[in-house]
DNA sequence: TTGTACGCGTTATCAG
DNA sequence: CTGATAACGCGTACAA
């Protein structure tokens, strides 16, 4: 009804190829005991020993079964990471480099990446899927929300998971983040510093912790500089071009107009400044304008750029992130660590004295 | 020394949360074996049984322990992905959407996605740990070059694999990929009709197959419209803006001034555009411009937009690129499989008749 | 310092 | 149709 494995081995012809522990030994004229001794770094075995094993492993390209590893020692040795893709989500811009940091970092380590896209309502599916069948060790969530089912998950399963980003409440577990807050604060404070009192804002969708945040942000910092909220300027929408196309044109036919605008994610950074290019509004003059991550500097005229919020170290974080993963998974009974990182502003010629 | 694996998972407090096989068994007072063969779909299990079986194992959420299985039918039911990640290169923009079709076709069959970024020197070595360890049962290799060292170690190997795009010699081999030298004569060809005679053409790397087919294409379609090849106007270059913004100044320099170009990449194709929006030259009316894979609507000016061949369909890609794989594992003697897909060309304000 | 013997959780063989 | 029993390849108490 099925083949034998070992039919199937012999028939795809690779697993001759590798060398098995029994064989090594057999080599050496050992036991496969002493061997994995030496080869898993125990301290009884003579030096002599040991170096004679390494060099025949490393010789004949011994390869621990991974499967066979993972099933005696009771662990994965992987990771994995879901993120959530919505239609056309690209949301950030980064996230290649972060799961290229987090990459380097479990190689380093001998550990597995699993990644698992999921619509996102299925996402729970796909997180009992690898939990349960014991294929990680912990996992990464990304694109926290500010209620996070899948956080509440991982926490009453008791599971080791670091945040990538943090929830609403969020102090009794690992997370990385970048403040959010500070960064929405620091472009309305570079705005009034040059005189804007009539500052508009366009919003992710509010559940997404990040532009909860970036929001919060924004209304201190008016609050701090004695400034007025304006409700109709405060726009929440979608996470696309579109939508912050048309919540540029909303702002627009305000009256008085807004002389500044801040978005809080790049999508609708692009959006906006298309908005205000099809106006013929004069960006940096007329309105001021500063985008969370930036946009392309393509999708200006030419010779502006577009001041920014940026979060500079994907790779970094990316790193980071596996290193506080492996210590939740290692020392489950450490406090959780809280790793947040400063945006920076990056000036760009999208921002002028107000009119 | 090292805490047993039961006790360890004691202590983090989530394995005690599976449920075994063995306790499956025992709850339906049924042989392991008999629950075994009943969730596997054999056939010689009684409808009854198995349907008792099916409820139990739902009921309790039972999700068979993967490296127990995979130690026990000998294969890994995962497959990697590596791809290599030079600085700065988010080359394919569709990439994400790639892995997402891959993801969502895997599950489907329980299997495993691991991603695996790699400096491109590295490379080998991780394909080594991937393949030696057993965590893998089969590779896809993105990004294939003319002369393929990674694909040539997989084929000595004997290790099933399917390529992302072809290489010089590909007969024997499974691949997926779209025509670039189709995709680089229907640029040509649709300036042509326009009238152009006097084309330039931007390229990347050579060593990079698509880049290779794609100026193949180039000079096919030129020669067959009876159009010389003017040297200095094709102008092979690096994977980025600022490369492709260096080489359409080069471009602009000549003289005559070529009255078209064509750019083999998105990168270099918002570089090149730029470059002309800096230069004043109307796009679309000077200057004639096709850019492979695009580039966002938002580079140019307002209303305009850049003529593209586009490869629309990243996620089906990757949904293919998965069958593919697992039936070169599953049928090793099966003969190669090989997809072509055809790009199409998308029109746009930047192309009209040669002045 | 080394070797023996057993367990990890599942699937496959073979006999009922 | 079902159930003992033996792998799968490695790690590790325990004995020597």
């Amino acid at each position: 009804m099925r083949q034998s494995p070992r039919f199937l081995q012999m028939q795809t012809g690779w697993n001759a190829v590798s060398i098995d522990l029994k064989q090594l030994s057999a080599r050496l004229g050992l036991s496969q005991t002493t061997v994995s001794r030496a080869l898993n770094g125990y301290t009884d075995v003579s030096a002599k020993t040991r170096e004679r094993v390494a060099q025949m492993a490393q010789e004949l390209g011994y390869q621990p079964n991974s499967a066979a590893r993972r099933l005696a020692r009771g662990q994965a040795d992987a990771v994995g990471i879901v993120y959530p893709l919505e239609a056309g989500d690209l949301g950030d811009p980064n996230f290649l480099f972060v799961v290229e940091g987090m990459s380097e970092r479990l190689e380093a380590e001998d550990m597995d990446l699993l990644i698992a896209s999921a619509r996102s309502h299925a996402e729970l599916r796909t997180y009992d899927r690898l939990l349960r069948g014991g294929r990680v060790d912990g996992v990464i969530v990304a694109r926290t929300q500010v209620e996070d089912a899948r956080i509440d998950y991982l926490r009453t399963a008791g599971f080791p998971f670091v945040a990538y980003g943090r929830t609403g409440r969020c102090d009794d577990f690992s997370w990385f983040d970048f403040d959010n807050e500070a960064g929405g604060a620091m472009a309305v404070r570079e705005l009034v510093r040059l005189g804007h009192r009539d500052i508009a804002c366009v919003l992710a969708p509010q559940h997404l912790n990040f532009a909860a945040q970036r929001r919060a942000g924004f209304l201190r910092a008016l609050s701090e500089a004695g400034l007025p909220v304006r409700a109709e300027a405060v726009i929440e929408t979608g996470l696309s071009r579109r939508a912050g196309y048309e919540a540029a044109q909303c702002l627009l036919a305000l009256s008085p107009r807004p002389t500044a605008i801040f978005v809080d994610d790049n999508l609708c950074g692009i959006g906006v400044v298309r908005a205000l290019l099809d106006q013929r509004v004069e960006i940096g003059r007329d309105i001021s304008v500063i985008v969370y991550d930036g946009v392309p500097p393509d999708t200006l005229l030419v010779g502006q750029s577009v001041a920014a919020i940026e979060q500079p170290t994907a790779h970094e974080a990316g790193r980071t992130l596996a290193d506080m993963l492996l210590r939740v998974i290692r020392q489950p009974d450490a406090p959780p660590q809280q790793v947040l990182r400063q945006p920076v502003f990056v000036g760009g010629s999208s921002v002028g004295p107000a009119p």
